[in-house]
DNA sequence: GCAAAAGTGTTCTCTGTACACCCATGT
DNA sequence: ACATGGGTGTACAGAGAACACTTTTGC
């Protein structure tokens, strides 16, 4: 703790569970899928969950976070941040700091097990799931759409390279809207987030593409 | 806890200290303040510190954070929102759950006692603080600068009935910049956060200011 | 009448939005 | 030649920023 309550210098408090939870985004199939984990334990056997587990000890809540987020996807340097801490989501007194974090479907390469399998779901169409973790993903979405709108948190949906109109497809999965392609290609580049590498993608029986790459790959607001 | 790791599905984790925290503001002759308590504990005996403690045991942090507010300052009904959760400031291993409030400073009113007792510092002219609390605080002033600008949480800030000028100076004080007086009403008014009472307050060998109010006394985005 | 703060409009720039056609390629 | 997605510019509207003088009161 950072400091003791004046009223009770030496609160001998019954610790609460603290455990970390991660809502893990990516597009795919021009829909917002999120990461969803098969429950083979009580309580809410057989439902899906986020994943997320208790504090090992002694583990800070972002580590466990990213090591989550590696166990279940394989990826790391992402787009990872703190979501909100949220209380009594089992109905037991538990405190669940959740993060939530963006990830290319191509890069992200999810556990073959066969208990706690994990799997992608669209999250305009989920599944019933254990606990109270429909609300914690709706947050998610939220800031998620927030953030694409003044950061340029994409970077960290799509591989390096990658076309405008593949960018363009991310944002109206995300912000579940059609945008207009002339204006979203003027500020995406009038933003200076992302530039031309000069390499073109030849992918059908049409022009070939300009493959363009952000310029950062770590978050900036703007 | 939400969800149970799947790789240890009944992990006998030692328990981290949960600790809140909560970063209190107010406007006061023309600067941002905030609530410190002199520690009459060690560690840190003698510091000045942010006010919180260990949660007390099945106590959510929302409600502990609201406790904590209304012991400093007898305060209830204000802008209180959830900050950030960090880990780890006291180098223990403890994770804190920081929150941020907004006060009237003629509302509130300090616990008179013996030890730990609370009282009112410039945000930007702290002494020195325990533990890291200047970081959080930090965190907390952006926090509360960017909401400035799309929200109406300086409800919080101020009496019912109050004249522009003088939320204009509470912006001012927030911001530490001058604004326009001219774009600042029309912005507030256009933005329909406020209306005036069509009371009248005279204060001085001057013409006498329209009193206004929030039309909504709770947190409102724009 | 003077000091002190209240109150009030217009102009300009910039940003966001709406909107339609030609281009390069594969088949 | 045609189907498919790639690529481009202009005009309008609304928001934010700059800017100075008159009004009302107490003394």
């Amino acid at each position: 703790m950072a400091t003791r309550a004046p009223t009770s210098p030496r609160a001998p408090a019954a610790r609460p569970d603290v455990a970390v939870l991660v809502v893990i985004f990516t597009v795919q199939a021009d829909r917002l899928q999120v990461l969803l984990i098969k429950r083979s334990g009580d309580p809410f056997r057989g439902y899906w969950a986020l994943p997320g587990g208790l504090l090992a000890s002694a583990e800070a809540p972002d580590a466990a976070a990213i090591r989550k987020l590696g166990e279940e996807t394989g990826v790391s340097d992402v787009f990872l941040e703190q979501l909100y801490t949220f209380s009594d989501l089992d109905g037991r007194g538990s405190v669940a700091v959740a993060y939530f974090a963006l990830v290319d479907a191509q890069q992200a390469h999810l556990a073959r097990r066969r208990a706690w399998l994990p799997a992608w779901f669209a999250v305009a169409d989920l599944p019933p799931l254990a606990f109270d973790n429909a609300s914690v993903i709706d947050y998610a979405f939220q800031r998620l759409r927030a953030k694409l709108d003044y950061s340029n948190v994409a970077y960290s949906l799509l591989p390096e390279c990658f076309t405008l109109s593949q960018l363009q497809r991310a944002y109206e999965a995300i912000l579940a809207r059609p945008l207009d392609k002339r204006n979203f290609r003027k500020r995406m580049l009038s933003l200076g987030i992302i530039e031309p590498t000069g390499r073109v993608a030849a992918e059908g029986r049409h022009r070939p593409a300009q493959l363009y790459a952000f310029r950062e790959r770590h978050p900036i607001m703007f």
